[in-house]
DNA sequence: CCTTTCAGTTAGTTA
DNA sequence: TAACTAAGTGAAAGG
């Protein structure tokens, strides 16, 4: 539970800080002036400077520099991870991965902190706004793609589409097929529906119309749009999120009619 | 270049230190128990738990659990950081950027550590071995790929290739186009140069051969590769690392055109 | 185990 | 500035 901070600890104390880190498999920071190489898919050197490193239990480590969102190095999750010192008076951090075959080793010649402990998280973490959010909110407010037009029942027999999709029919009593896309749509989404389109054109003798929804299309999927007859139908997620909210509100104030 | 750490500050004090921390652009380390929110391109909430905030000089901030390589919840470099207490006894740091517009929310109800301070970092970063130093590999050694093989004088007005090309002449005076993988190359890769050579063949009059190089061929590649009649050829990474670093210190890349 | 596709992709380059 | 493409992409899902 508790958490061990040493400030400017010698090398030979840092080793000892670190083994035990890793033997227990706590987290550790450590912050000094190293040297970063990394060898495996490709390969770089980082200079002598202060940065930060964050070793987690699960045997992730990250190098950061004092700018930039992204680590300068970095080793994912599951790898063996060694410290010692060597004799030049350095400590040597090493994480190594097989599959593929990498490692990053850190050499440090001064120490400015080591914090490491232990941390319980078993808190959720939910991504709203998917995909699959902005079809529950077209499924519910369906005129925010065409007035008029009627989802049908999901029949998952009419073939894996490998897309986010909805089926509808629209008020001159066409099929519709709807591929969502939380990004903006590219000529790959296209293809896509296309290729699915016509698979179903093969099973269904009914007229059919292919609608991509989205918060944007690419520009250079506009030709292709109008080549391949499909249309396009914009619409942002913060809409979406909107009328989820809204809905689960409407369900919470039924729930909770009378009580304020 | 001081150091500064608190361990389980009350909320009042953590405020104070990032306060300061966020005033005179240090880092911020801070650690403890905590609920995440985030709005923009999507959203997403993270129930309580303990994790490890890290907030640089630049505006940038991670939020990282106690496992994973990737920061649960982030913001790139350039945010706007605020932090304040709430009547609830909470600390809520906040970092929001426009374009797009979007928001971190923090709220702490219990801080493990804050750990302030400045990192001085001015080493040089190097990442060895891109496509665009294969490329200047095989330039050097042309024999890399083929013996006899003369590189061309780029010419971009050859058209937009997308990939990292060479033009050369093989012994018997035919135009090769050579693309060059520093991953695997998929069958991607193929159907790129083919696309390519197609283009070329339009315009050019010539004998054209077309060759995939890079560290590996995909086994599903093979066959497309038969009949596309392209062909591969093998090169290591490294050999090109080496190649550049044997040049580098001390030019000596003509007399290794023979070792391979 | 391998391949394919998606990502709050991010980040860099070029037209 | 916008569009395009690579990335040590990573991570999830499907075969």
């Amino acid at each position: 539970m508790g958490v061990s901070v040493k400030i400017n600890p010698s090398i030979r104390e840092a080793n000892e800080t670190l083994q035990t880190a890793f033997r227990s498999r706590s987290f550790a920071l450590v912050a000094g002036d190293c040297r970063v190489d990394y060898e495996g898919r490709a390969s770089s050197t980082l200079e002598w400077g202060e940065r930060i490193v964050v070793i987690k239990q699960d045997g992730s480590l990250l190098v950061h520099r004092p700018i930039g969102y992204e680590p300068v190095n970095w080793q994912p999750p599951k790898c063996l991870l060694k410290v010692w010192t060597e004799d030049s008076g350095s400590l040597i951090v090493n994480a190594t991965r097989a599959q593929p075959r990498e490692m990053v080793s850190i050499e440090f010649r001064k120490i400015m902190f080591t914090v490491t402990g232990k941390l319980d998280d078993r808190g959720d973490f939910a991504l709203h706004v998917t995909e699959e959010q902005m079809k529950q909110a077209i499924l519910t407010v369906p005129a925010l793609v065409e007035e008029g037009l009627k989802p049908l029942q999901q029949e998952k027999s009419l073939g894996a589409a490998g897309f986010t999709d909805i089926y509808a029919e629209d008020r001159e009593g066409n099929l519709v097929v709807i591929e969502i896309k939380r990004n903006p749509a590219s000529r790959d989404a296209l293809i896509q529906l296309q290729r699915y389109l016509e698979s179903l054109r093969g099973k269904i003798d009914r007229p059919l119309r292919g609608i991509v929804v989205g918060p944007e299309l690419r520009m250079n999927a506009q030709p292709l749009l109008s080549s391949l007859r499909l249309e396009y139908v914009r619409l942002a997620p913060e809409k979406c999120f909107e009328i989820l909210k809204s809905q689960r509100d409407m369900k919470l104030s039924q729930f909770l009619v009378g009580e304020r």
